[in-house]
DNA sequence: ACGATATGTAACTAGATTAGTTACAGATTG
DNA sequence: CAATCTGTAACTAATCTAGTTACATATCGT
């Protein structure tokens, strides 16, 4: 199973959390439960979309680069998908059938569609909704 | 990647296309361009979730059991989907973590918000409105 | 300038998932 | 009873993910 989009929305949250303190890989991947390496390959993905800012060298680490309601969990899915879409098609459909022939065209149209209707739930949810979520109590 | 979505709404479209004719796995496998048992280990999936009807033996094969306008996407996507679920959630969070504690919690429910976005907007689109993006012009 | 510290990234491993394939048992028809 | 078709097991190859070790490069503080 694909756990970025969660690990990314893990990471940024304690971000937002413990903001605007800059914080290394190590207490990150502390926090997620696994390697600091699995973290640094995540934070340039991160750092490429402007969710946030990386520094190198001692006393280094990740920040957030924009306010928590400035940044939506589209933004976060967005980042770390590397073009778009989860919904895959069939690479060789026989032409020489009705349905065959244009499956391609019409299925994508509706996998837009429907990545459409996820990414617009998603816009409307920022980690600043989330903040509120992680100080209910249990 | 996962075609098994693309596929089931293809062999669902051909059913469509062909009704009320059985059609067969090896004639279903012809259209999609795979091997007739990747289409016999689908079948029984959309036989359970009450979108085809399968019968074995000899001028057996598969046929709707319902009217194309009666079947939507969202029908399709539940009956392949085994439990649910395109976005996995890290599994071992630090529970001495403000964040770490209550990310499972947190983020499982927006995923659920997400996944709901999504199913709505599959809900809307029927096999027979991809009938009619089938017929027109290329 | 230098040592300590942190990121970026390559390389490798193990496990899971997917699609494709062969083979065959069981069901159904005529 | 012979032909046909589904359901399913078993195996392979390709791909993906996460985890891990190792190291080059960048940055800070003294």
């Amino acid at each position: 199973m694909n756990t970025r989009f969660a690990v990314a929305t893990h990471v940024l949250s304690l971000l937002a959390h413990l903001r605007p303190e800059a914080v290394d890989s190590e207490h990150i991947a502390g926090s997620v439960g696994t390697n600091p390496v699995v973290i640094r390959r995540l934070l340039p993905l991160l750092s490429k979309a402007g969710l946030i800012r990386v520094q190198m060298g001692a006393g280094g680490g990740a920040h957030l680069a924009r306010l928590p309601e400035e940044i939506t969990l589209l933004d976060i899915y967005q980042a770390i998908s590397d073009d778009f879409g989860r919904f895959g098609i069939h690479d060789t459909p026989n032409p020489a059938c009705p349905v065959g022939r244009k499956v391609a065209k019409v299925l994508s149209a509706e996998m837009r569609g429907a990545e459409q209707a996820l990414a617009e739930q998603l816009r409307g949810r920022t980690l600043a909704d989330l903040a509120v979520e992680f100080q209910t109590a249990d």
